[in-house]
DNA sequence: TCTGGGGTCCTAGGACCC
DNA sequence: TCTGGGGTCCTAGGACCC
């Protein structure tokens, strides 16, 4: 019995190092890509700055007090996803059985391909070859009879790294590995787990199941199978992935604000935007989700509600937020403002019966399109422009978790 | 001068219907 | 008057991923 084989990609520094290539004068520098917004992150680090402290998630501030001479690098999402997906297509071509997991990961089920290759080291290399000559770029790849053991494999050499987990080793590497390397145990789950004894894998999968289920519930099961590095889930193509399940914009305001005006303001651009998308994609949604985070930055709010009919259109949107709004009473100054819309329906737009919905949505159709030509919020609602917040152009953090196909891609021209 | 933004999945409790 | 159980939908909150 001979099982599957099950490759992981993981692009080295993506964004910084697409730059770097993209400019050869940031080529051996130390520079962090981070976004537009007044309050931003490191999305992203080079290298050479990795070897400063600097990391992904640190205030901008705090990057260039471990590293004076970081360069800063505003993220272009057109140039990372126009990527990704060139090189989504070069897997493609060693197997069909391609999953995009993140804008800069990928795995493939190599099952198939390796009597037409040989193996699957060489499926890697040649994968590898590929991208470092017609990008510049280098990945680390994991090989492993399942996806999270190939995930484990492919974090275990960077850059340009190639690891092999046979069905053999897998059970002593396991047995040392420290619970939270794990790709779904996160910090707080690591904790609960250290705090039952659990410190490594091997310790996980002998842990009784019972007290497991007790502690996590279904996810327990799922945490012992992991800790013995089972896993069975298969590799999901693009074009067999389930549609998405929300679409949503949230912001970080410049500063934190309490006047309702402003928040209006906020509501209504991100309201634009999440219908947009909605509408480019022809999906309709029936709930919409205020989300809120206050000035101490540890409170969240979500409140939602769910409408009788289904809405695409951005006022319609807003008008939901504002409702929801108004059952809020508001704590603290707003640090961060969110819209989402969510219990989708998928369908073909058609004019509806009557001239004034229609008009409706003509008109939305034809500042769409505007839109889509030159730029975001470069036709709006009138109050947006009034309201002096006409921010910079929809140029947004990136995202690395968008996927680079379908509504996924939140940035398709 | 702390700390982004895009998502998914799970749980637990309540409303409502049959 | 008192008692039930299952199914579905909805809401709020939390954990996790990149």
């Amino acid at each position: 019995m001979t099982g599957r084989v099950i490759m992981h990609v993981d692009m080295n520094a993506f964004f910084a190092s697409v730059e770097q290539q993209y400019n050869p004068a940031l080529r051996g520098k130390p520079i962090a890509v981070i976004g537009s917004a007044a309050r931003t992150v490191v999305t992203t680090a080079s290298y050479e700055a990795r070897a400063f402290g600097v990391r992904t998630g640190m205030a901008v501030w705090q990057a260039q007090r471990c590293c004076p001479q970081l360069i800063l690098v505003t993220g272009d999402n057109r140039r990372y996803t126009y990527t990704s997906r060139r090189i989504v297509e070069m897997m493609q071509q060693f197997t069909p059985q391609v999953e995009v997991f993140s804008i800069d990961e990928a795995f493939l089920d190599v099952t198939g391909s390796l009597s037409l290759y040989g193996s699957s080291e060489r499926i890697a290399h040649l994968l590898k070859a590929e991208i470092r000559h017609h990008f510049g770029l280098t990945c680390s790849i994991g090989i492993a009879p399942n996806k999270i053991l190939a995930k484990l494999a492919s974090e275990m050499k960077k850059p340009d790294g190639l690891t092999v987990l046979s069905p053999e080793t897998v059970p002593c590497v396991l047995e040392s590995l420290p619970v939270g390397e794990l790709c779904g145990v996160g910090a707080k789950t690591a904790r609960q787990l250290n705090l039952l004894g659990i410190r490594t894998c091997g310790e996980l999968g002998r842990y009784p199941l019972e007290r497991l289920r007790r502690k996590f519930g279904v996810v327990g099961e799922k945490l012992q199978r992991m800790g013995r590095g089972i896993d069975d889930a298969p590799v999901v193509p693009l074009d067999e992935a389930e549609e998405v399940k929300s679409v949503g914009h949230s912001t970080t305001l410049p500063h934190d604000i309490e006047a309702r005006d402003e928040i209006l303001c906020h509501l209504l651009q991100l309201s634009e935007m999440v219908g947009r998308r909605a509408r480019r994609y022809n999906v309709w949604g029936k709930t919409v989700t205020l989300s809120i985070r206050y000035a101490d930055f540890d409170t969240w709010l979500d409140r939602q509600e769910t409408l009788p009919r289904y809405l695409n259109q951005s006022g319609d949107i807003y008008r939901a937020a504002v409702a929801i709004l108004d059952t809020v009473v508001l704590e603290q100054p707003v640090r961060l403002l969110g819209v989402r819309l969510s219990n989708l329906r998928y369908q073909s737009n058609q004019l509806p019966l009557f001239a004034e919905e229609r008009k409706q949505l003509l008109l939305a159709g034809a500042m769409d399109a505007v839109n889509d030509r030159f730029g975001d919020f470069t036709v709006s609602f009138g109050s947006l422009l009034a309201g002096e917040r006409r921010q910079d152009k929809g140029a947004h953090v990136i995202a690395p978790a968008w996927r680079p196909a379908g509504i996924r891609f939140v940035d398709v021209k």
